[in-house]
RNA sequence: GGGCGUAUAGCUCAGUUGGUUAGAGCGCAGCUCUGAUAAAGCUGAGGUCCCCGGUUCGAAUCCAGGUACGCCCA
């Protein structure tokens, strides 16, 4: 017996149905069942364990479930494997953040191997938190107990044993960390951790190839670096920490080489001659004007960008004749003009106070003696002038190669390099050199910036970096050795060194914006830092393998795009000076230089000869590796590891052979390997994780095959884009838009977002919805009502437009014909076990659904294989709309009728268990359509499936004898397309009463004829045999749906209709080119009798644009126009009409069908049960009306349960009168 | 600056090899149906298919140029 269904109260069936799951365990018994099967292997990609999961999170784990859910249905063994990525600088960043540290002095202090252990506390509490909540998305993976991993957490750290359960139900005793370096290993089972020592060490297995091809080299990078911190920023930290600042800022003249003279040779300087452009007899310096916030990188200058398109000016001084090149624009601009007003855009961003206004560039020069200008250049001509450098002198300057030497360059140092140079563009087109604030020539100094950095290496000029670790400048650079370059005092020795070389023009106090650290608040620098790179120069080969990867969606062409990315990628800085994470198996001989690449810990500890004992016992990461020391066996030394620890997309990147056992267990690797599926959401991932696995596979097969199709981790990868806000804007954490997945879930419900993820086409954005910072809510969870995350974080309102849509559309519908079914069921006490009755004997409609089933059904085989969910869903939304909209609306009155009919005995045949075989025919291809249904969509709605699964099947299966059924949806088997049901024609059959109906209805419509109104008759007339039969066969079906008495087919309409006629171009163009605009014209003009024949198949010859013209019935297409009496439509080839002539006889059944709407509504009005009866009793003043209801009495008592209907003079005063046809009539009626 | 992509209704998007009257969903307006009700159906209004050339009998579609936006790169 099924359970009534009420309200489908969405968010409770789904915590209803997570504990069935739980409490039977249904998960493990679906990998019990499909073990030893056909593998399907499906790659995860790591999910940072740095934070709880948004819904942003969910659109690609969906996607994941979805696709494994269904093939584990398909009956593929699968091995369920999450991923956490563990390792890099956003989990230093926020431990950092929640120790309160902020230096590497700090991190030293605090103790690296705590401060370790933090980092990988921090994992596991997100790891345990973003697995509850992928429990909660029905996300279906062998998770690890939160619980179990939380205990890890608080153990880090301590050597006292835990003891620990795996997923797998194995047990182990260990001090935590030796249990956390192994979680995930295939004994345990669980969520692989990129932290685990498997992890760590497959990539040395990698690097280790890299050495052994001479890959890997030792480089440099210029780095944002605090000097008190002694560390490297990321861009992510520098965004934290930009503060408003002055600066001792300063315009510095470099002199030109041989450009001394300008004009002619002469001598003889006098000042206070005034020269005319034209009249230049003096021999004058010229020199460039630089400008700089940055005094201390003067030392290290050794070019000058300009924009080539920029004018510049030269301008003579008069008070020592020297002239100047400089932006012109910047004579006259006023810098930060609008900041001295307006601010840096923060409200406490102000202009600092008593810092005096910045003077114009004429200004100063005016001040000075007086100016004049003397040309204008193009920056284009100033390119490759030479000069001197302000700072020559010092031995750093003149070092052949730069400071530090590179060997490349040894045949240049910083003072031979020193000219104009193109500052070129940056990435969105603009000019790296502007005017503006500057002078329009800016001083490069490779050693200290950045950009600097990026066109030293373009203009191949050596680089000199001035600074140590500490923020001081080293050995090389005189009497600044030893000083700190952000000290004040250091600006001030620039200056009067300047001033000493007569270079300094001015000096002024500055206000900008300013990186600082975020934690200590110091200046931070630009400094040049040793790196380790990874030289691509094979990146063909990782081509080779992209190109044997299916990338969808099409229509990202995300191949080509990958391709791209390698053809332009530059070689790969593996090494990060920090902390946590891949300990770089580098291992280097200070004083030779060697370095050497260890591939495995067994290869270390073979040739440790040092500190293994402090090692053993510890996971492979920072403090504890630095210990080991190992001999060089050329020099003798002792090699030591580098500081550096890896780039993370590393750890990412080797996934596709650590968590496979390519190192452990070969075979069960190569089972696995290449995944079919990896998914992920792809803007970034092209430059990152995609990246970084390719290219860790091509490597690590390098020395196994040459085929690129085995060398590929993936055969597929599926990419989706963002999940934005409700108007397409990215959701961002720190303003409170970025919505949390319990907000999400609790509210909107996990099965809607999932189809909303699922029916969406991943090459777009998705606008998910809006999150209603001020207004809090409470969640109603089944550990009670949560107000705030886990975290803190207030919950919020959440509405989702598209989520309403996907419920009302997809959901409740659903629901709703569950329910329907059930409700009926119930009171009929159906038996789903009962004798079927085969499909063939069971009428036309019921055939017709289950065809329309199976092509659904067809859908899934064809696109989930393609991982087109979005294809399915839209099938399945299509078939939805059939089922309740044209199956269940008009088969309603078989599941009404009384089971048993009258006079049984004489038609005993018809019954079976005593069951009216038409009614019992709708109940099984109901219940048929439900169930099946319910398996096809239970991967994309796996909670509410589950519920309408265990109603309609399970309670039967337990209680009614079934018991073959599986015990969850989850457990069936797909459905496939049953070729027998499959019936196109009663498809296609269907669809044409439908259009005709829908035309019919457009017909009413446009004529103000309410379907309640009889009409008199339909004419139709078809282009096929197939329509014409169609029409005919669900002729029934027709009048029913559009109310009309008669329907009757002709040949043609032409007494109803006058006929257009236009020419087909498709087929005429080819045949009459130019003549094609005269045919056009005046076909539709020519007279209907001469085109007449076309109708009937005929060919027919007419004079058009003064030509004899052959036309075929296919080169006219032919319309109708216009009707009297009638009113015609014309759609695919099917023409109607349907009379408009109304009768008497009409408007009066038209009135009773009126009146029976209207006590339908009273019944419902008065919360009526379906079997109550009434008395109904009216008042009307309109005699046709009354005449009607008298008319039709039996009809309407019987359609309202009514016992009588009784008309009264004079109505309540509270009735209000209702339309019936014309007239009013007052109703009220009564529960007998 | 180079490369790639996009531009269609108020919004979000489809639009096959060039073909007649450019579609869907949402939103809006009106109507209808309804004993599944957190319903549904129909109709309507709403379009310079970004602009300008070209190819063609014919261009939203192909080509060239431009504009705007997005992404990628140095």
């Amino acid at each position: 017996m099924f359970q009534e269904v009420k309200d489908a109260d969405f968010v409770r069936g789904e915590h209803s149905a997570l504990k069935f799951w739980q409490d039977q365990k249904i998960f493990q018994k679906l990998r019990e069942r499909n073990a030893g099967g056909p593998r399907w292997s499906f790659l995860d990609g790591p999910i940072t364990a740095n934070n709880p999961m948004g819904v942003h999170h969910a659109w690609g784990r969906t996607y994941k479930d979805t696709y494994q859910r269904f093939f584990a249905m398909m009956g593929y063994d699968q091995r369920y494997q999450n991923g956490f990525d563990c390792q890099g600088l956003w989990v230093e960043v926020e431990v950092e953040k929640q120790l309160g540290l902020g230096t590497k002095t700090a991190v030293n202090e605090y103790g690296i191997d705590n401060f370790v252990n933090e980092c990988k506390r921090r994992v596991l509490t997100f790891a345990a938190r973003q697995t509850e909540q992928s429990v909660r998305l029905g996300y279906w993976m062998d998770w690890d107990d939160p619980d179990q991993l939380r205990l890890l957490a608080e153990k880090v750290g301590s050597d006292e044993p835990v003891n620990f359960t795996a997923p797998s139900g194995k047990q182990e005793s260990a001090p935590a960390h030796q249990i956390v370096e192994r979680l995930g290993n295939p004994e345990w089972g669980g969520s692989y951790f990129t932290f685990s020592t498997e992890n760590n060490e497959t990539i040395w297995t990698f690097l280790k190839k890299c050495f052994t091809r001479g890959k890997i080299y030792l480089g440099h990078d210029v780095m944002p670096w605090s000097g008190r911190g002694g560390s490297a920023y990321s861009q992510m930290e520098i965004a934290e920490g930009r503060k408003l600042t002055t600066h001792k800022s300063c315009f510095v003249r470099f002199p030109l080489r041989s450009r001394n003279v300008a004009g002619c040779e002469s001598e003889g300087v006098t000042g206070n001659q005034t020269p005319s452009p034209s009249d230049s007899q003096t021999p004058r310096q010229e020199y460039l004007l630089v400008w700089t916030t940055t005094p201390w990188t003067l030392t290290s200058n050794v070019a000058a960008a300009v924009n080539l398109d920029l004018d510049y000016v030269k301008l003579k001084a008069n008070r020592d004749d020297a002239v100047y090149y400089f932006a012109k624009e910047n004579l006259h601009f006023k810098r930060l003009e609008r900041e001295f007003k307006e601010g840096f855009g923060r409200p406490e961003w102000k202009w600092p106070e008593g810092t005096p206004k910045l003077k114009t560039l004429a200004q100063i020069f005016k001040e000075n003696g007086g100016f004049e200008e003397l040309d204008t250049i193009k920056g284009a001509e100033m390119v490759g002038w030479e000069y001197d450098g302000p700072f020559d002198d010092l031995p750093a300057q003149q070092q052949p190669g730069g400071f530090p030497e590179d060997e490349n360059f040894s045949d240049r140092c910083g003072t031979t390099c020193h000219r104009v140079i193109d500052g070129g563009r940056d990435s969105r087109g603009a000019a790296h050199v502007v005017a503006g604030e500057g002078t329009g020539i800016v001083h490069i100094a490779p050693g200290c910036g950045d950009i600097d950095h990026k066109m030293g290496a373009e203009h191949g000029i050596v680089a000199i970096a001035p600074l140590k670790e500490d923020g001081t400048y080293d050995e090389g650079f005189g009497d600044f050795t030893g000083r700190e370059a952000i000290s004040p005092e250091t600006a001030e020795l620039v200056f009067e060194k300047l001033k000493e070389k007569g270079l300094l023009v001015n000096v002024e106090t500055y206000p900008h914006i300013y990186p600082h650290c975020w934690r200590t608040g110091d200046e931070l620098v630009f400094r040049l830092v040793d790196e380790w790179f990874i030289n691509m120069d094979w990146r063909e080969e990782i081509k080779d393998v992209t190109r044997q990867i299916r990338w969808l969606p099409n229509s990202i062409d995300g191949q080509e795009r990958e391709c791209e990315w390698l053809s332009n990628m530059s070689d790969w800085m593996i090494s990060k000076k920090r902390f946590w994470g891949l300990a770089l198996p580098i291992w280097v001989d200070e004083e030779s230089g060697d370095f050497e690449v260890m591939g495995s810990l067994a290869e270390l500890k073979e040739r440790a000869v040092e500190g293994w004992d402090d090692f053993e016992g510890n996971t492979p990461h920072r403090p504890w590796i630095d210990h080991v020391k190992i001999r060089n066996e050329k020099t003798g030394n002792l090699m030591t590891r580098i500081e550096d620890v890896g780039n993370p997309w590393l750890d990412a990147g080797i996934v596709p052979f650590s968590t496979l056992s390519y190192n452990r267990n070969h075979d069960e690797w190569q089972k696995w390997y290449p995944a079919d599926l990896v998914t992920e959401c792809f803007p970034g991932q092209f430059r990152n994780w995609f990246y970084s696995m390719l290219s860790l596979s091509t490597m690590m097969r390098y020395d196994e095959t040459d085929d690129p199709a085995e060398k590929r981790p993936f055969k597929t990868l599926l990419g989706h884009r963002l999940v934005m806000d409700e108007k397409g804007q990215p959701m961002h954490k720190s303003d409170g838009t970025a919505i949390w997945f319990e907000e999400a879930a609790e509210q909107l419900g996990v099965d809607t977002m999932r189809w909303m993820y699922l029916a969406q086409n991943p090459a777009t954005d998705l606008r998910f919805g809006t999150r209603h910072g001020d207004e809090q809510v409470t969640l109603e969870t089944p550990d009670g009502p949560t107000a705030e995350t886990k975290e803190g974080v207030p919950c919020c309102k959440v509405t989702s437009q598209p989520a309403d849509e996907v419920r009302r559309r997809v959901l409740i519908p659903l629901w709703n014909s569950y329910a329907f079914f059930v409700n009926y069921a119930r009171l009929d006490e159906f038996n789903p076990n009962a004798q079927k009755i085969p499909v063939a004997d069971r009428p036309e409609i019921d055939r017709w659904v289950l065809s329309n089933l199976q092509s659904v059904l067809k859908v899934a085989q064809d696109e989930m294989p393609n991982f087109n969910a979005a294809a399915f869903c839209k099938a399945a939304e299509d078939f939805l709309d059939d089922l309740t909209n044209w199956y269940i609306r008009r088969n309603r009155r078989r599941f009404w009728r009384s089971r048993k009919v009258e006079g049984q005995e004489a038609r005993d045949e018809g019954l079976i268990d005593g069951w009216d075989a038409d009614k019992l025919a709708a109940y099984q291809t109901l219940y048929e359509v439900l169930v099946t249904l319910c398996k096809a969509l239970a991967p994309f709605i796996p909670f509410l499936t589950e519920r309408m699964y265990q109603n309609l099947v399970g309670a039967t299966g337990e209680g009614q004898g079934a018991s073959d059924a599986p015990q969850s949806v989850h457990l069936c088997e797909y459905p496939l397309p049953d070729q027998e049901l499959l019936d196109p024609t009663l498809n296609a059959r269907t669809a044409t009463a439908q259009l005709v109906v829908k035309l019919g209805h457009k017909l009413r419509e446009e004529k103000n004829l309410r379907v309640r109104l009889p009409l008199a008759e339909l004419q139709f007339a078809c282009a096929s045999a197939e329509q014409r039969e169609a029409i005919e066969h669900l002729g029934d079906v027709i009048r029913e749906e559009l109310n009309i008495k008669q329907i009757s087919g002709a040949d043609n309409l032409d007494d109803l209709v006058t006929y257009s006629f236009k020419p087909n171009l498709k087929t005429l163009g080819p045949r009459y080119g130019k003549l094609l605009g005269a045919i056009r014209n005046e076909l539709p003009n020519l007279d209907g009798a001469l085109l007449a024949p076309l109708r009937s198949g005929e060919s027919v010859t007419v004079t058009l644009g003064g030509e004899d013209i052959e036309l075929g019935p296919d080169d006219v297409m032919v319309s109708t126009e216009q009707a009297t009496d009638w009113s015609c439509a014309d759609e695919a080839g099917i023409q109607i009409a349907i009379s408009t002539v109304t009768t008497p006889e009409l408007e009066r059944e038209g009135m009773a069908r009126d009146f029976v709407r209207q006590v339908q509504s009273l019944r419902k009005d008065h919360d009526l049960e379906i079997q109550d009866r009434i008395t109904v009793e009216f008042s009307s003043d309109d005699p046709e009306a009354a005449a009607a209801i008298s008319e039709w009495d039996s009809y309407i008592r019987e359609e309202t349960l009514a016992d009588s209907i009784t008309r009264i003079e004079e109505a309540p005063d509270k009735v209000e009168p209702a339309a019936i046809g014309g007239a009013k009539a007052s109703i009220w009626i009564s529960r007998v």
